[in-house]
DNA sequence: ATCCATGTTAATTTAATGTTAACAAAAACG
DNA sequence: CGTTTTTGTTAACATTAAATTAACATGGAT
């Protein structure tokens, strides 16, 4: 499950993100201080941060800095919270490391969206909640993740499915699949997809991906 | 039947587009806000959204990111109205997963014609105006659509169908059907097409695919 | 009525994919 | 480094879906 952490010193804020994001399906921590933030970074190694930038103690750029540091924490994705109209904050922000920022007051429909949206720009395919038992396809990771249990894939299943997964329902033809994860002008044998889908197909249980005779595969959704 | 969403606060806008839309056939359904355009997109899933960048509340922009952030929405056709030589919007709006804009004021010749032409681009033909309780080829997906209902094909039908679907009421004679669905140089035997296209009428129900004797064949339309 | 184009059906053939195991190549490990 | 383990590929064969054919039926035109 992908996972937030939310560093913010208002407890309100944090409730209202918290109770938003729980309900799209991430797993929330939360911390009160920047201290503590940066702790639990170390913890629970969550996907993505957001952080208030007005903290007493230790102010967000600070954590936001202190966090990236570390380059194990280089593709945590960090989102700002700001009081509007507040330019300097932002610029300082992106300055230190954060991808993008919010402006207070937080509308959680465009909070989440932006959580999305970042979520897509760093490569994280997110196959839907209501689709067959939520699967999430992680790049950054090369991991796959279904109801919660981690699914290591080699690299030639994980693209492929990877590729499959990007378009639910969409069919990919056989040439279009081995141009994408085999490469232009690799050649293999005609039987080589089908084992990677039969072994596709072992380890995440079958009706994942169904066959489109004749013309190739299809990753089905819902 | 294929659906288009408007989403635009201007009563009128949604009026003239609305009107052209019907009258090709298109179902059409109505949003005056952005949060009530998602919702929606929600009940609705169209196949394709016209959006107003400009809009009071949430605008254009976020609309389209909401919309586009949750993967199921990934091939709906998004088609923003924009004013005239706003550049900005135009590429604001497809970074954030717009397909085309229509720059105002609009001219509905022009606007139908877009539509279409993104519809063709997807892969979608659309067997037209209140045709035979309407057909959809989806070429994406490789399934035909009727009246909501999910049709499977196998190549050779499904190749058939999408010809003969590509030019309503037009006449296919043997020889051209036989060059476009089987090639150049393959020689089948003189029942070959009819029992595929019995196979089709079985599955599509009668009366789209009428024999036009000592010619070939033509889908109906109306 | 009979001719000819098309409709129908079921059997048959062909092509595409599934499966397995063995082997080769790369990574990981010590 | 050599060894072990994991990953990727292939080849042979099995299985299934799809395409084709062949034999026969029908129905309209002249």
């Amino acid at each position: 499950m992908l996972s937030v952490l939310i560093i913010d010193d208002e407890e309100d804020i944090r409730s209202i993100l918290k109770y938003s994001l729980e309900k799209e399906g991430y797993q929330v921590y939360e911390a009160s201080t920047g201290k503590e933030g940066i702790n639990q970074v170390e913890f629970n190694k969550p996907d993505v941060i957001v952080l208030d930038v007005m903290m007493p103690d230790m102010d967000g750029i600070e954590v936001c800095e202190n966090i990236r540091r570390k380059p194990e924490n280089n593709d945590i994705i960090i989102c700002m919270l700001t009081a509007r109209n507040e330019d300097y904050s932002q610029i300082a922000g992106l300055e230190a490391g954060a991808d993008d920022y919010v402006a207070k007051p937080i509308k959680p429909k465009v909070f989440i969206s932006k959580i999305k949206a970042l979520l897509r720009r760093k490569g994280l395919v997110f196959v839907a909640p209501e689709s067959n038992s939520g699967l999430i396809v992680n790049r950054d990771k090369y991991i796959v993740e279904r109801e919660g249990e981690i699914i290591h894939l080699p690299r030639k299943e994980f693209e492929l499915l990877a590729l499959l997964a990007s378009k639910p329902n969409n069919v990919f033809e056989r040439d279009v699949i081995l141009e994408t994860v085999w490469g232009k002008d690799i050649v293999v044998g005609d039987r080589t997809i089908d084992v990677h889908v039969r072994k596709l197909r072992e380890k995440l249980g079958a009706d994942y991906i169904i066959t489109v005779k004749g013309i190739g595969y299809k990753f089905v959704d819902a």
